[in-house]
DNA sequence: ATCCTACGATGGACAGAGTCCAAGTCAAGA
DNA sequence: TCTTGACTTGGACTCTGTCCATCGTAGGAT
């Protein structure tokens, strides 16, 4: 873990204190906060980061590929750094929590091409719902 | 088709000029409107439609399990009429339209219980992603 | 056919999430 | 160390959706 700004770096990115933060807050495993969560976890090491430079920061990782948005309710987005191991999410209806999992088979191979309509198909993304232990 | 405002009147939903014409917008294969569009095509028919009032229909529509609630994006919610017919949704990345589509199998069989985590998974949606026709 | 009343509609204020912009600041190459 | 283009800031703004007090009306009761 925690090569997230060493690519940043190599990838040429313009490291300044407030993106190295946000680089920080999001790394590691099974991380899945809001803009607003990043934020605030940015915010208790540097006061004064501004809302704007966090969604910029998002942003520009998600356009980058290290990052993957996923708005699992209507809500605010989720931000995804485990973006270069292809998972799935778990999602508590009743809380909340996000959990990645591990589906067997393709869920690309299961959309027939007569059932493409001449769409150029590139993922499929798959949220399971249902209750958590402590919300059940 | 149509028997929308049939179901409803029988299920005892107290039916307004208001509550009609939103279901008759709604009413229909293949319909996935926004809250917005909604209030737009109602409006055409009945121009002091508040918009507080089709959010309060769209509400108890999917309470009812009538409608589906689909969130493709970050952004606004989409009214999916076509509730009791499983389906999954193809969505362009570009233009964000959206198709109703069939896969083959069982999205929640392809997640084997150590992968469950002690939920009580109920519910597998799957969005496909990538570009149609007219954007390609 | 008329009356009653509880349920529904209205619209304007409010809230949450996110975007935009002009002005100030700074990372990093020369 | 200097320079400059890229980055940051904060406040205003947009979009989506919710809330609430007040008014209107569907539909059962008479």
């Amino acid at each position: 873990m925690s090569d997230l700004l060493e690519r940043l770096r190599e990838r040429g990115w313009r490291m300044t204190s407030q993106r190295r933060v946000v680089a920080e807050v999001l790394d590691g495993d099974h991380v899945h906060l809001t803009a607003d969560e990043v934020h605030a976890r940015a915010a208790q090491r540097l006061p004064e980061i501004s809302r704007a430079t966090v969604y910029n920061a998002l942003g520009e990782l998600v356009s980058l590929g290290e990052v993957k948005e996923v708005s699992t309710d209507g809500r605010a987005k989720r931000y995804d750094p485990n973006a270069h191991h292809p998972h799935q999410h778990l999602v508590c209806s009743s809380c909340g929590t996000v959990r990645d999992v591990h589906p067997t088979g393709n869920p690309l191979g299961n959309l027939p091409s007569d059932q493409r309509f001449g769409f150029t198909v590139s993922e499929a993304e798959v949220t399971y719902r249902g209750l958590c232990p402590s919300c059940a």
